[in-house]
DNA sequence: TATTGTTATACTCTATAACTATA
DNA sequence: TATAGTTATAGAGTATAACAATA
């Protein structure tokens, strides 16, 4: 790995002053996360959010958009796209609620199951790629802190 | 805390498919250290990365845009906006390099010097809020396993 | 009046391609 | 020929404001 002296050398960077940030080191690793996934479910014509979306779908048939938004953590208006998208594709309908006409149940399709199930086996791979080299208990400790974090438990 | 029963009930909403993915944890949790993280920034004229860029102004002095690109693991194309936005707030100037007259040799100045320091400050009470009720040994092994997920240690 | 889904819009983050000036 | 900084651009994620239909 030998490089030009007058090429752009980092390792003489310091970083020591963000390290002990936990956002720094969240974002950074959520970087590798992210790229990875991109890449595992892109084949498949799935991004992140849209695969988080169909999987909430798939578990709770008849969710409607508003409770989808508040379990993806995002606005309403955002997850029309997304619902939008998985619609298109046709892995997803847009069904009547009887007991709200405003609302729509949101229900997935056999297609849409199928591509699921697919997904959700390279996301599982994806997984345990990520995770690699780490022990049970130091990816429990991880699901511990994170949900701390984000305020559940 | 009583809800109209024609509210959005999202408590019913299984995202038990979602939980064993660490992909989605960290998202959750990082959504919400990056909300607190522009609030504590936002009054200082700082954003998650700018502060991160001034940061490593401030330890390396001289630094270039391009390495300045390769500890944020961005592209160099995006550097640009972020320097342009600390070097028009007075905080930074874009040095000469005799050695390579291409590339500038970055400076924080002493307003810059003096911005970082109380954004510093910010950013560990912010810091100390994200880990509240996280022991120091559960504060490790995330930052541990944070290392291997993003392929450093 | 309040809520649901929607549209329009804007800002941030990130990447790629192409340009210029240097090396 | 390759690299450093830059410009232009595009896609994705996220948020707010305003609207029509319905509660």
């Amino acid at each position: 790995m030998a490089r030009a002296a007058h090429q752009t050398d980092v390792s003489d960077v310091s970083d020591a002053c963000l390290r002990d940030f936990v956002g720094y080191n969240m974002k950074r690793a959520f970087n590798v996360v992210q790229a990875d996934l991109t890449a595992t479910l892109e084949p498949m014509g799935l991004r992140m959010l849209t695969y988080s979306a169909l999987a909430l779908i798939v578990e709770n048939p008849g969710l409607r958009p508003s409770q989808l938004a508040s379990a993806l953590s995002v606005e309403r208006a955002n997850v029309v796209v997304y619902v939008d998208q998985l619609e298109e594709a046709g892995w997803v309908t847009r069904g009547t609620c009887p007991q709200d006409r405003r609302a729509y149940a949101l229900q997935c399709t056999i297609v849409g199951r199928r591509v699921y199930d697919k997904a959700r086996a390279a996301v599982r791979a994806h997984d345990r790629r990520m995770l690699d080299g780490l022990r049970a208990v130091e990816i429990a400790a991880v699901n511990k802190a994170l949900a701390r974090i984000e305020g559940r438990e």
